[in-house]
DNA sequence: TCCCGTAAAATCGTATATGATTTGAGATAT
DNA sequence: ATATCTCAAATCATATACGATTTTACGGGA
C-alpha cells in the first residue's frame, strides 16, 4: 500500500530536513539515530545518503560519516549564476512555444508579486518568483536542461536559509524585469534577447 | 591499503561498463551476479547502483531492480544541448583570465585535430576535441558549471556507442570553428560573443 | 485457442550481527 | 605545560539471513 521502499522514506526524511535547514551545513548525519527515529536499520539510510552524495547535497568520509555539505560564500553565487544560466536556456526554448494562457498566468503571478511588495515577506517573494518562473519554463522540451533549473532551485533553497541575503531594492527591480520578460515574449521577441532577460 | 570502499569500487565497475557500452541500455543489472563477480556481497553493489540512479544512468524500479537508462532519439539530441549551453559558459567565464599558455595548448590541440581529418577515427577526434575544451573551461570559477560540463562529457560518451551518428563533414567544421574561439579569446573579445562561439 | 488463476522461482528489501576504522579521553613521559 | 601513547567508545562497512514482492511457467476452464 505504502509502496515506498524505505530508502524512500529516508531520503526524502533527510532531504526535506536539509530543505528546511533544521539539518544545517555541517551537521553531522550519523546513521544510527536517523534509523532509529524512523523506525528501520541503518541499510536504507545508507542508501538514501548515498543518493544525497552523489547529488552533492551531503559530504561522505569514508568510515567517518556524511555530513551536510558546507556551504562556501561563493557557493551561493555560483549556484544563482547556474540557476540564471539554465533557466533563461529554458525559457528562451519555451519562447516560440509559449501560449496566451501561460503569458495570463505569468503575468498574474508578478502582480501578485507586485502587490506583496507592501509587507515585504521574502519567503513569500521568493516562492511566487518561482512560480513566475516555473510557468514559463515547465513546458520546456529539453528534459535535461529542466532538470538542472529544478536542482538549481532545490540547491537555492537550501543555501537561503543559511547564508541568507537579500537586497531590499532587488525586489522592485525583479517585478519589473519581468514586466520585460513577458513583453518579450508576447512579442516573439529573438530567442537570444529573450534568453539575456531571463537570467536574471 | 586499498583506501577503496567496496561501494566504490562497485560503482567504478559498473559505470565503467556503463561507459565502455558492455551494459548497453536496457541491460538489467541484477543484483547478485555483480556482487558475485566482484567478491562481495550485494549491499555494496546497491549503494553503487543507488548513485547510478541519483546521476540518472540507471533507472530504477520497487522490487524489479534497475537497468541501465534507455535513451530516447531526442535524448542525445537534448544532451548535446545542455552541454553546448554550460560549456559556452564556463568558457566564457575563463575568457578574461585565459593565459598564453593556455591558448597555446589548445592550439596544439587543435592542430593534432586538423593532421587527424586526413585518417578519421571519431573515436579519437572525439578524444582530441575534448583535450580542446577541456584546456580551455577547466579553469572556470564556478564549480557548479564546471561539475555539469563533466557530466555531460561523461553523459555523452555513453551515448555515442550505442546510438552512434556522426555527420562527417562536421569534423572540419568543427576544427575551423575552434580557431575562431581562439582568435576571440586571444583578442579579449566580449564575454557573450564568445559563450555564443563556443555553443557549437 | 485463449484467458485466468495458482504455485514456484527469481529477485529485491531490510534486519541483524560482526569486523574494521576512526575518534577522543586519560595517563605518562619529557 | 605539552606531546605522545594506549585503550575504550563511537561509528562505519559489510556479510549473512530471512521475508516480501514480482515475474514466469503451467494447467484447467471457457
Amino acid at each position: 500500500m505504502a509502496a515506498l521502499s524505505k530508502s524512500e522514506q529516508a531520503y526524502r526524511l533527510i532531504r526535506e530536513r536539509i530543505d528546511s535547514g533544521r539539518y544545517v551545513p555541517g551537521f553531522r548525519l550519523v546513521l544510527a539515530p536517523i534509523a532509529g527515529e524512523l523506525g528501520m536499520s541503518v541499510v536504507p539510510v545508507r542508501e538514501a545518503i548515498r543518493r544525497l552524495e552523489a547529488e552533492g547535497l551531503v559530504t561522505f568520509e569514508l568510515n567517518v560519516g556524511a555530513q551536510v555539505a558546507l556551504v562556501e560564500e561563493t557557493e551561493y553565487q555560483h549556484t544563482m549564476e547556474t540557476l540564471a544560466l539554465v533557466e533563461g536556456a529554458a525559457t528562451a526554448m519555451v519562447a516560440p512555444d509559449v501560449t496566451e494562457d501561460q503569458l495570463a498566468r505569468a503575468a498574474r503571478v508578478n502582480e501578485r508579486m507586485r502587490q506583496s511588495l507592501a509587507n515585504f515577506d521574502p519567503h513569500r517573494f521568493t516562492e511566487l518568483n518561482l512560480e513566475f518562473h516555473s510557468v514559463l519554463f515547465e513546458a520546456c522540451p529539453n528534459t535535461h536542461i529542466l532538470d538542472l533549473v529544478h536542482r538549481g532551485w532545490n540547491r537555492l533553497k537550501v543555501l537561503r536559509d543559511s547564508s541568507f541575503s537579500f537586497v531590499p531594492g532587488r525586489a522592485h527591480e525583479s517585478v519589473a524585469e519581468h514586466d520585460e520578460i513577458l513583453r518579450l515574449l508576447a512579442d516573439r521577441a529573438p530567442a537570444l534577447e529573450i534568453e539575456l532577460a531571463a537570467r536574471n
